[in-house]
Formats: structure tokens, C-alpha cells, sequence
DNA sequence: GTCTATAGGCGGATAGAC
DNA sequence: GTCTATCCGCCTATAGAC
């Protein structure tokens, strides 16, 4: 929204300006992470801008001059969790460069699985139940893709190659996936793009059952296993390891 | 807790008792009734005795003879909720006695799709996020068993006869397999415990992900797409389709 | 941009009458 | 078992002074 700083050495008007939009940004940091705080201890569907105002030593009141409602910073700190698992998937992927596609397969889907397991607050908040009477802003399907775009372009390079077989799918199902590798990768297989959403969705049912604490007392190895699952995942999806 | 009904035809201070336990089983299926309804409205983190209580036009403290807080409510309706999928699980496992076990696991995970799709925000009291500053008491174990029982039970049989083939698993997980299947079914490969395991994580990856809204606008043919992620589940645990 | 004050609610839980 | 009354806390959001 704001324009750059204005001339830095004097402080007329636009100086003053500059330096407000700064503390501005600032601020507003400060806002989301006292409200990332309260997340972890009152969950998303409590989530309060007096509390925040209340930590912070601010009057509630002027919380509204950040964010007009509570449900836009609700939606501020969803943007910033996925952008932020977003980026520890590309993060993993990038510092897999040298390896082949099955093996940064498994590498980010065990990124996906730290980054749960060290933020399992705003994990919930993009992964877990909806909050309710909070419907999402189109605003945050950009930074909700990140993830499955790290994970189609292994796939697609891995098809470039020779790294890809396959997947069978039933004849029944390949009008829909014919639809769906329209709309997400016109230049994958239909078959892969199939697999690909449903192990996307499953990984993230391995993740959420971890860090919702359903694992208790039935898997103790956890990073083994998990392990494990990501390399059938990527096995089931067509990747081959070397 | 109550023993049974005293001799019906008399009015005596035991025909009373038992007319009074019917009431305060019926009463307190009510409150839980609404409860549920309250559930789809606020969602868990914000079920409130004052608000069901209002809705049913009762004084708030009256509530407490029949629910010592909001926490124990609130393990009443986990607790119902555990059981009613397990036992629509069960119910889908008895109707389909005839099949083959690869049959059979398909039916049981759509079975589990169906009761989510129909009771999304009991499916999110029971797999979503965890409620904030509530931890489920052991008594809901049993009830929450009672899918992968189901589950664990079709394996089971298909080990007895020919149905199972025996998924391959890496040395570094067989130590976590043994441990795995000594406490989970000692009857049964420890890799195939293993894998069911990650299928049983996988299958509410699917479906939480569809109750939940993620696959809005990825995936449209929704029951197909699913039947076919249930078969490959079912492959990938070891069972074979004929 | 921040404050105080205010409106008009909501909640859990308990005491004590009937 | 149900009620009223009560304690003490919480919330979103706005108005208007500085």
C-alpha cells in the first residue's frame, strides 16, 4: 500500500513519513507475533485483540488502526504461516539441488514435518479444523500453493527425465484426472497429477496426526517412520530412487 | 454408573429412582444434543454450558448436576463422536461380510469419508486441531480405537488366508515395526502393521482434507477420486483385490 | 496513533432457597 | 434438580479527546 521512503537526511513531511511507515511495519510485527503467542495458548477461534492490546501494553482500541478486525489479523497470521512453510519447502528443496527427484521428494516432505512439529500453532491454524464463522480470503491461495508447487516441480522434473513411471488409474477416473492435470499441470501425466494430490493430501495426514498428538503411544520412532511413509508416498506417485 | 430400573408397577422410593434415572439419561442425551448443535455454530474451543443452556431454557447452573464442568461435556461429546464413526465403520465392515478383505478395506474407508462428510464438526472435534487447554482423559481410548480395530481386523483375516502380500520395509524401521506390532497386533508381520499404520494416518489425511475444504477447487469428483486413494491404501498395506 | 470511556454484550462457576 | 442472584472476569467495536 505505502509508497518507498521519502529523502532520508531531512525530516520534513515526507522523511516523517518514511520513518512512520517503518515503525508502522514494525508495529505490526510486533501485533502478529504477540498474536502468534496467544494462538498457542487459546487457539485460533479466541484468538482476542484485546488480549494482544492487553500483553503489548497498548489500549485496545489501537490495535484497529493495524488490522479493522480480528478476522483480518487472523487472516494476516494464515498468509504468514503458509508463506513461512512455504518457504522452509523451498528452503529444503534448494539446498537438495544435487540430488535426484525421489530424494528431495522425501526431503521436503520431512521439511514439511519439522516445520509442523516447530510451529504446531500456526500448523493447526492452516491444517486443522476451520475457525469457526471465519471464511478465508482469496488473499491467501498464493501462499497455500507454495508447498504443492515445490512438489510438482520435482515431478515434473523427474518426468523431463526419466525418473517418472506412471501410475495406474481405473477408467472410471481418468475423466477427473484429466480435468485436474488441466487446471494444475497441464504438462504432467494426468495419472501423476492424480497420485500427486492424493499423496499430497496424505503426507499432511502423517504430519497432522503427529503433531495432533493421535501417534501417542502407537509410534515411538517417529522420524524413522515418517521417513519411511514419505519414500512410499513418493514411490506411490511415481518417483523411482536411484 | 445407575443400576437398573426398581419394580415398575409400584411408586415406591425405588420406582421413582428408576423413573428419575430415565429422566436424567434423557435430559442429559438433550443437553448433549444441543451441545452438538453448538459444535457446527462456535465450534469445541468455544462450547459454552451457559449458551447450551439458554437454548434449552434452563437456569446455567443446572447444567453442572449433569456435567461437572464444560470439559467433562465436552469428553461426553468426544467420546459419542469416537463411537459413532467406529461404529459406521463397523456397520460398513458387517455389510460387506461376503467380499474379499481388499473389498472390505475399501468399504470401511469410505464408510469413515461418509459419517465425516455428514458430521464435519464432530469429525473436527475428534481429528481437527486440539481444543485449547483441554486434554482428552483415557476414557476416550477405547472408543477411539475402534476404527483401526476394524481395520487391523481385515488384515487379520486376509493373514490367515492368502489375501496379504508382506510390504517391504527398511532395516532401520524394523526395530519401531517389532515394537509396533508387539503392541498393536502380535499376530500379524510387523511390516504390515507398520503399514497400516501410515495407511491409518493417510485415510484422514484424505478425508480431513476434503471435510476441511482443501481440495475445494482441486479436486471435483470428490467420491471417485477417493475410492480410488482407498484402493491404492489397500495395495499399499498388502492386500490384494482379486 | 494512542488514549480513556462507554455500550452492550458474553463466559465459568458457586451459594443458597425451594 | 431447578431456580435466582452473585462474583468476577472476558469480548468487539466505537466515540471523541489529545
Amino acid at each position: 500500500m505505502s509508497t518507498a521512503d521519502g529523502v532520508r537526511g531531512d525530516r520534513t513531511a515526507r522523511g516523517t513519513r518514511g520513518a512512520r511507515a517503518r515503525a508502522r511495519i514494525e508495529v505490526t510485527a510486533t501485533i502478529k507475533a504477540e498474536a502468534r503467542a496467544q494462538l498457542a495458548v487459546e487457539g485460533a477461534a479466541k484468538l482476542s485483540l484485546r488480549a494482544v492490546a492487553r500483553e503489548l501494553g497498548m489500549a485496545s482500541s489501537a490495535l484497529y488502526r493495524y488490522f479493522p478486525s480480528r478476522d483480518d489479523l487472523l487472516t494476516a497470521l494464515i498468509i504468514d504461516a503458509y508463506d513461512s512453510l512455504g518457504g522452509a519447502a523451498e528452503a529444503a528443496h534448494d539446498s537438495a539441488a544435487g540430488l535426484g527427484p525421489a530424494r528431495r521428494w522425501t526431503m521436503v516432505c520431512e521439511a514439511v514435518r519439522v516445520w509442523a512439529l516447530a510451529h504446531p500453532h500456526e500448523y493447526a491454524l492452516i491444517y486443522g479444523s476451520p475457525v469457526p464463522g471465519y471464511t478465508a480470503p482469496q488473499d491467501t491461495v498464493p501462499a497455500a500453493a507454495r508447498v504443492a508447487e515445490v512438489l510438482i516441480g520435482i515431478l515434473r522434473e523427474a518426468h523431463r527425465g526419466t525418473g517418472l513411471a506412471k501410475p495406474v488409474i481405473p477408467a472410471e477416473l481418468r475423466p477427473e484426472a484429466r480435468r485436474m492435470a488441466a487446471d494444475i499441470a497441464p504438462d504432467l501425466p494426468p495419472e501423476t497429477v492424480t497420485a500427486m494430490v492424493a499423496c499430497w493430501a496424505e503426507l499432511f495426514g502423517l504430519v497432522g496426526f503427529e503433531v495432533f498428538g493421535q501417534l501417542h503411544r502407537v509410534v515411538e520412532d517417529r522420524p524413522t517412520f515418517f521417513r519411511h511413509a514419505a519414500d512410499r508416498l513418493a514411490h506411490s506417485v511415481g518417483l523411482v530412487f536411484p
